[in-house]
Order: C-alpha cells, then sequence, then structure tokens
DNA sequence: TGATTTTGATTAGATATCAAACTATATAGT
DNA sequence: ACTATATAGTTTGATATCTAATCAAAATCA
C-alpha cells in the first residue's frame, strides 16, 4: 500500500496514535483543562518540585520559553500557579503550585483512570512492556539529535 | 522514576518522539510548508486522488472538517490546490492539486530524504520492522475506539 | 408531500505551538 | 571597568487544532 522509509511510515503511525491518545485524554479532562497545563501540574507533584523558572519547565517538556510563558499565563489566571520574581537573578521568575493547583491535579488523576481499562482492553501490558524500552531508546537518541 | 501506569508512560513516549519528529521535520520543509499541508499534498499524490471532498480528507486524517477548512484555505491561497463546488451535491466541495501543488510535494520529498540517514542513525531498520505491527495494531483499535 | 434529521462547509473563539524580534539583566572577555 | 555576548521573559504574528454554533442542502421517514 505503501512505499514510505520505514521510518516514515514508523513516525506517522506515532503521529497518529498521539493524535487520538491526546484526544481521549483531553475529552475526560476537567472543564477548561488540558495537557499542557495537566503536564505542568503533574511535573511539580511527582517530582516533588516547590519552585522552578518559566525556562527550566519549558526545558523540561521541550518547549519553546514563548510557549511557556503562555501556557503559565493562562495557569495563574486559572489560579492554579502562583508567579514572583527570583530574587537571585532579575530575569528570571520562580513558579510554584497553588492549592488550587494541586487540587485540580488530583481531579486530573481520578478523571484519567477510567481510561486506563478502556486502554488495557486495546493493548495489553505485555505489550505496552515490549514497547516502553524501544520507544524510550528513540526518545533519547531523537532528543540528542537537536544540535 | 516513575510509577505511572505503563500506558501513560508509553503514550508520553509517543507524545515526545511525535514532537521530536515533526521538529525535524518542519526544519526541513520549504519556507512556507508545513506537516499538515504535506500530508494533504502527499494523500493525493501517492493514493493517484484527482478529486476529494474537504470531508473525506478530513476523515483521511482523523481531523475535524473546520481543521481541514482551514489546512485547505490556506492551500488554495498558496495555490497548491484547486476548489470547486461539487456538481453533484449542493453542500460539498471537491479538492484538487495544481501543477505547483504536485511540483511542491516533489520538493518536499527531495528534502525530506536527507533525514533518513539521520534517522537511520538513531534506530536500525530491524528495530523499526519490529515497532510497526504493534504501533499499526495500536493506531487501528484506538481508532476503532471512538465511537 | 412535508417535517425531521443528517451531512458538508464555514465562522467564531479558544489553546498550543513555533520563529523572530525586543527588553532587561547577567556573564565573559579583554 | 567596559564592551560584547548570552540568557530570561515577553510580544507579535503565524499555523494547527479543537468545540460549539450556523447555514444550506440532502436524505429519511411518517
Amino acid at each position: 500500500m505503501t512505499d514510505d522509509p520505514l521510518a516514515f511510515e514508523v513516525f506517522n503511525e506515532i503521529g497518529i496514535i498521539d493524535q487520538l491518545a491526546s484526544a481521549m485524554l483531553a475529552s475526560v479532562m476537567p472543564a477548561g483543562m488540558t495537557q499542557a497545563q495537566f503536564t505542568v501540574l503533574n511535573h511539580f507533584v511527582r517530582l516533588s518540585v516547590v519552585e522552578k523558572s518559566p525556562a527550566d519547565l519549558a526545558n523540561a517538556f521541550q518547549l519553546t520559553r514563548p510557549t511557556m510563558t503562555s501556557t503559565l499565563s493562562r495557569m495563574e489566571r486559572a489560579g492554579l500557579v502562583m508567579i514572583r520574581p527570583d530574587p537571585a537573578d532579575g530575569r528570571a521568575k520562580l513558579v510554584s503550585l497553588t492549592n488550587e493547583g494541586r487540587a485540580m491535579r488530583e481531579n486530573c488523576i481520578s478523571a484519567l483512570s477510567p481510561l486506563l481499562p478502556l486502554i488495557n482492553s486495546v493493548v495489553s501490558n505485555t505489550e505496552l512492556s515490549a514497547l516502553l524500552p524501544a520507544l524510550r531508546k528513540i526518545r533519547v537518541k531523537l532528543d540528542a539529535l537537536r544540535d
């Protein structure tokens, strides 16, 4: 059906899967919540981060600083994060979660859990385990290539 | 490091890979060209499609019709496609490639080819072959889930 | 036939994303 | 110290994407 190079076919499948998975995720999220914002909330909680600069956050997610500025502004407006000037660096700022942000993260986690059985009905954990190391390796190397 | 459900980790890796791969792709594309538009050009050429409605295109790429309207408008403005009313259905339209569109697709293909050796330096074709069937299966089943 | 529902395309309004350009502060180099 | 360079954040302007709402035409059905 296609005579694309193998790599392009693989990346094409990956793109479609990402799109479908993101759509599923978005459809169960609390109103107003997005994947980008959830990722930020989750980062703080999972890594027990207290304060982090927008630039560090952008780096952590492989996003540009303008993108992070934009997402953080929305989150601040929604009361999910607090942003203050960095006392040690006149250029920088420091972002931290509010209680509301932590609560919203909990809501998201709860909202996400019904997805798991659905996904497991589609792919077994065995298959996922087989996939994960290969994907991780590709991600790491692809990331390293950006130079 | 994480105790996320396996599925979330896999989808997370897939998301990052998609982002990195898309960025690589975008960086070599001819000026003004985007992945979304290339996908449309490629679809017409690869499947030898002559004319197709925006709705059919949207379906083919799992996109909403408004998204397709938007992309097609830009492509029409850029002279890459022609859009005419469907004589057989008063609601519908028919999209076809212009010569300029075909030429642009060729340019994109040429621009993309230098990426292959780069990618192959990161993942072998053996690994890609191993991955493809599993990814394809997940994509198909995930797609079928949208109901 | 006439009313209801479905479908195709668009518009409006939102978020996410990027690159390029700008401002302000910090760091490095001479 | 002074200049040049690098870094942090933002603004601007673009594309892609979504949902919700609208309009027109087709298909269904009663």
